[in-house]
DNA sequence: TGACGTAGTACGTGTCGCGAACTACTTTGA
DNA sequence: TCAAAGTAGTTCGCGACACGTACTACGTCA
């Protein structure tokens, strides 16, 4: 029921504003949004069907179809039946697909490390534990 | 030139994606983007013109147009020309779009809150200084 | 086997973002 | 002083993206 401090709600979604703006433009050097290397970031190491892309996406299913059709006519992922269910598709991700996941999260990694710059291994260590913790649900051990 | 570390950049990427989803979810009980949201923040506090906003929002001109269009066509914001540049616009709220500002600030606040329920004051404020100190690109004091 | 549920697609609508071309005003410099 | 260059915004056409609805096809259960 507690509101947060304003300079905290700032803070968070300034930050967030910032890391997305990271990935943005990692993203826009192969012509990808946000959203396509989430699909990626995704589909890496899952084993994964269309309705439960929308789960981790928070999209609907018929947005899932359009966004994997896109990055299927790019060559980036593939679709194959589910030997199980004759109903559901599998998507994974072809040679392409994985050098460019490969390489984008490489280059989020750097500019991650280049925004995390001016913290020394302390600081960095206490903010990966603090935003895990937020991101899990889980308490923050002290 | 140095890497984050995997851990960082999870922490860092999915907290990203958590507040976003909170700014999304806020917004679209009154069906509002997360880009209109940002702009009726920025608006808020600020005399601006479009290409200013631009610079804010990291939109081409012409973006900021429809944008700014469309949430005029809401009532939430208004162009006036600008006293001192026959060329330029400024945008500012209308009373609603006040409204919906504060409205949508604490409901931001209020889940911001319980994203972070978990840190006792001490931890809040940490992450608050580490992550502001992201931001402004200025070193965390210690 | 028939009723119901589930996986995915097709389609129409609207938002959003871009670049290019355009208008209108301002600034600059000879 | 006035033409050239620059700046603020808009318009237009395009594609990506997300949604809801309606549809097909397969699976499950009685």
């Amino acid at each position: 029921m507690s509101t947060a401090p304003d300079a905290t709600v700032d803070a968070l979604v300034q930050l967030s504003f910032a890391v997305q703006r990271i990935l943005a433009t990692v993203g826009a050097e192969r012509e990808l949004s946000v959203v396509q290397m989430r699909l990626l970031g995704i589909v890496r190491d899952r084993r994964i069907g269309m309705a439960e892309l929308g789960l981790h996406l928070g999209l609907d299913k018929s947005s899932v179809t359009g966004l994997v059709t896109r990055a299927e006519r790019r060559g980036l992922v593939q679709r194959s039946p589910s030997p199980d269910d004759g109903r559901a598709v599998h998507v994974t991700l072809t040679p392409l697909g994985r050098d460019w996941t490969e390489q984008g999260a490489a280059e989020v990694g750097a500019a991650i490390g280049e925004l995390t710059a001016r913290l020394d291994a302390d600081q960095r260590a206490l903010l990966t534990s603090l935003a895990a913790s937020l991101v899990s649900g889980r308490a923050t051990p002290r």
